[in-house]
DNA sequence: CGCAGCCTTGAAAGCTATCAATACTAGTGG
DNA sequence: CCACTAGTATTGATAGCTTTCAAGGCTGCG
């Protein structure tokens, strides 16, 4: 792969989309390409943190394994995304959770020294970070909040809602991996997911179909919610 | 109160102890005192930005309200911690929380404008900047993990073994804010937090005085913990 | 056609929330 | 110095939601 198309394929991420062509290419120049089959590990917690990560394809699923074997998924990843970079700035520097890929994905791997090197020489590049964590930032105060606020009902509900984008009948969401790891990342489980849906389907607010759901009444399905 | 006391006070916050002499002093050039009495608000979720905050001395509670009534504490800030930096690079830019003083508090205002001005003026700025949100985003991760993977009494427990420090016999915590805010962090109710203490105690893994909590016996805490 | 993986549905158990009452503590005023 | 009060914490009983365990159904692929 040509760096130039290296490029090209960086501006698809928000966190690079708004650089010059020269700092582009150097970004560029120090991106390496991956592949990374369906179920693969792409890092494990507890790793000294070596990169980050920008997905160009696909879908990944950040997770944290308790010791009594469950896993809960704290994110999940789709195109255009960067994921990791917040390691980078912590001195112990190991990945707080495992990376696993949830399709076959195609991503870049941006490597910590060469990206602190231009760190320094490119202030810009902070302020872009710094968006991107903030960012972060907040939709896990959300994650926290509605994970104590509200129910398991609630929490399907924004997630649909939060996914659609608008709120407007009509709109379809389609789930970005399967319903089990949907369900983790909402802090249920799958039985309960399949209920709640269920239950919203009955009710004549969505419809199900596979794994794409079309909302039919936001109205009736903000009244479900908490 | 002296620019040169401002910029002391500034150093104990980690977010500024290694800047220079310099730039210490630019920072305490933009920062604003200010005192907030207990159960004050500093300011409400959905409130335009309009500065990010240092915490001299006293606590302030973070928290997020509910439709319902409910409130969460996502976080309690103690003396030397910096909050709602995040907030700054967000471009809708507004609070997502509600900043309230558990005690008589005294803290600084860094108005946006003015450190807008000096991050772009010295670069190094970004890099503490990068380092603090870091570390408020892996304690996120944490917290969202543990709200999902352990119960009542395993939140409990790794919230006094970090609280210590240590996990050494004889360490001893003091609880930050009343048990209902701490409850709240933890994502329980405060009738919840009563009992688990109460049975941690009657396990010998802990003491409890007031306020203060003494750990006993790490082993058997851990031991209780799901 | 048959199998494997995923999803759904059912029944029962468990944990936490809720409601309610009592105990405690610190600060106030007599 | 003691009584009182308001806020806070504890304890008890019950209800509700979600998890867990189990079984059945569906779908796509070999």
């Amino acid at each position: 792969m040509t760096a130039t198309s290296l490029a090209a394929q960086l501006r698809a991420a928000p966190l690079f989309r708004d650089l010059d062509g020269a700092l582009l290419a150097e970004v560029a120049d120090i991106a390496r390409p991956r592949e990374l089959a369906r179920d693969a590990l792409l890092f494990r917690a507890g790793e000294p943190f070596r990169g980050f990560f920008v997905l160009l394809a696909g879908h990944v699923q950040l997770a944290r394994l308790a010791p009594s074997g469950h896993e809960k998924v704290v994110e999940i990843i789709g195109p255009g995304e960067t994921f990791a970079e917040a390691v980078l700035f912590l001195d112990g520097g190991s990945y707080p959770v495992d990376a696993r890929a949830l399709e076959d994905s195609r991503l870049l791997e941006i490597g910590a020294a060469g990206f602190n090197r231009l760190l320094d020489e490119r202030p810009g590049l902070a302020r872009n970070l710094l968006g991107a964590m903030s960012k972060r930032l907040h939709r896990l105060v959300q994650d926290v909040a509605a994970l104590s606020l509200e129910d398991a009902t609630g929490r399907v509900v924004g997630y649909l809602l939060a996914q659609a984008g608008a709120e407007e009948a009509g709109a379809e969401v389609r789930l970005p991996a399967k319903k089990a790891a949907i369900a983790s990342r909402l802090g249920i489980q799958p039985e309960t997911f399949s209920r709640v849906l269920g239950r919203l389907r009955e009710d004549g607010a969505i419809e199900v179909a596979g794994e794409t759901i079309r909302i039919r009444d936001p109205r009736r399905l903000h009244r479900n919610a908490q």
